[in-house]
DNA sequence: CGGAGGATTGATTGTTATCAACGGTGGTGG
DNA sequence: CCACCACCGTTGATAACAATCAATCCTCCG
């Protein structure tokens, strides 16, 4: 455990916890702890009786589903300020997974459900957080069954750069966009539903067009994002 | 307006309602009215300002999206006793259609989100529903992405036959289930993100290696359901 | 009886998975 | 500091699966 005080914490006003104020925190402070994870440790096991209840603070983790078999599709990914965990409820139904090193502040469920039942503006958030995943699943889900491997590859990076943009560099004021992915071609594939190969073949050939640049294996350069939209449908 | 009583609502005890007592419902039946759709019938559009929100009181929808060129994806499917809509949220984001005559208990969003704060309860139980919705495209999603044809059309009508068991008809005590489905082909393609040939030939590739039959084009009997589950992966 | 919409079946194509080989890079230990 | 190894990514050849295009065939209605 990390000692720690709300009042620096970098997701204080973005999580859930932006709808308590300074004396109501104190409540959430006095049961949370923060916990870190190096990147493919797994947070919790599909299955597991545990839960874990928490915020992400950084770093970026996937929630994945498996078949019997042993194919792999990542359903959804978790960044700083998301929540994880299922309250009122019990039993993971899915792996959580950290894609880098991340932080979170996970809570007892037992004690953090009490406190979310005190804090009816907590549920509340938490109710909009758990309609806007649902919503990003079903997006998702259009993407994964009827998207061809252009149109995800095109997509998934457009997402990237709108969440990376921030962190990201530009040439000039107007010029071309470079971040890294914190995903590798392994992870992008289980994203989209596609292989590693596919996925790899793809980007070569938005290189080849001249539509993205490759600088490094991590790193992208969008060149010309006009026409990115366009091959994303 | 249908004139209705709580009392003898069908989905009284399953749905959101079941959180409220006899008394407390007064106030749930003063904003809600019953409405019937045809089917096909849109109840809403993806990017409507107005949201409807209800409980399902019979029959079956679907909510689904689309790509920019048509193809289209369902997303979800809504039985008697789910919720549709999104209180404390503005605009719908997929389009809900009746796949049978449906009748819904609506209510105004302002009204509703009004009670919604007063009951804790209910949107304790809103929450609960939410996190099951959001837990069933996950898993949908690894079938979309991931499995075949054959998985997914074996899936289907193991899903099918557990929700529609009820009303089904089996020879005998532990005979052939038969039932009909309540979605037509390409229904079912939209569902399972294939093609109208593609679930035609899975069936008819089912019902030549014995494992299922099909007395008519909406009925099917599961004659094997071992073999069934075996091709469900 | 005729027509329309849905379902089936067939032929072919196209996309993506699979199998296989090779290339690059970063880390570790000699 | 360099060499080697392991892992990740790329590229190529091939195969499999499902989409597409096209032609009937039912079945339910009017």
């Amino acid at each position: 455990m990390t000692q720690h005080h709300c009042a620096d914490c970098s997701v204080r006003k973005l999580s859930l916890c932006g709808t308590l104020d300074d004396r109501e925190i104190a409540d959430l402070r006095a049961i949370g702890r923060r916990q870190q994870f190096r990147k493919g440790e797994a947070v919790a096991w599909a299955g597991d009786e545990r839960m874990v209840c928490g915020n992400v603070l950084s770093g970026a983790l996937k929630l994945s589903a498996s078949t019997g078999d042993g194919r792999e599709q990542t359903v959804g990914t978790l960044y700083p300020s998301d929540f994880v965990g299922r309250p009122f409820e019990r039993g993971e139904h899915f792996t959580v997974t950290a894609l880098s090193d991340s932080e979170l502040c996970v809570f007892p469920q037992r004690p953090f459900e009490d406190l979310l039942e005190r804090h009816a503006k907590m549920e509340r958030q938490l109710l909009r957080q758990t309609f806007a995943a649902l919503d990003d699943a079903r997006k998702q889900m259009l993407t994964l069954a009827r998207r061809s491997a252009t149109e995800k590859v095109a997509g998934f990076l457009l997402d990237m750069a709108a969440r990376e943009g921030g962190k990201a560099a530009r040439a000039t004021a107007n010029g071309p966009l470079t971040f890294d992915l914190p995903l590798n071609r392994g992870q992008i594939a289980d994203l989209l539903g596609l292989t590693i190969e596919t996925v790899s073949r793809q980007l070569t050939k938005l290189k080849a067009d001249g539509i993205v640049a490759l600088p490094g294996v991590r790193a992208v350069t969008i060149r010309d994002e006009a026409r990115l939209r366009a091959r994303a449908g």
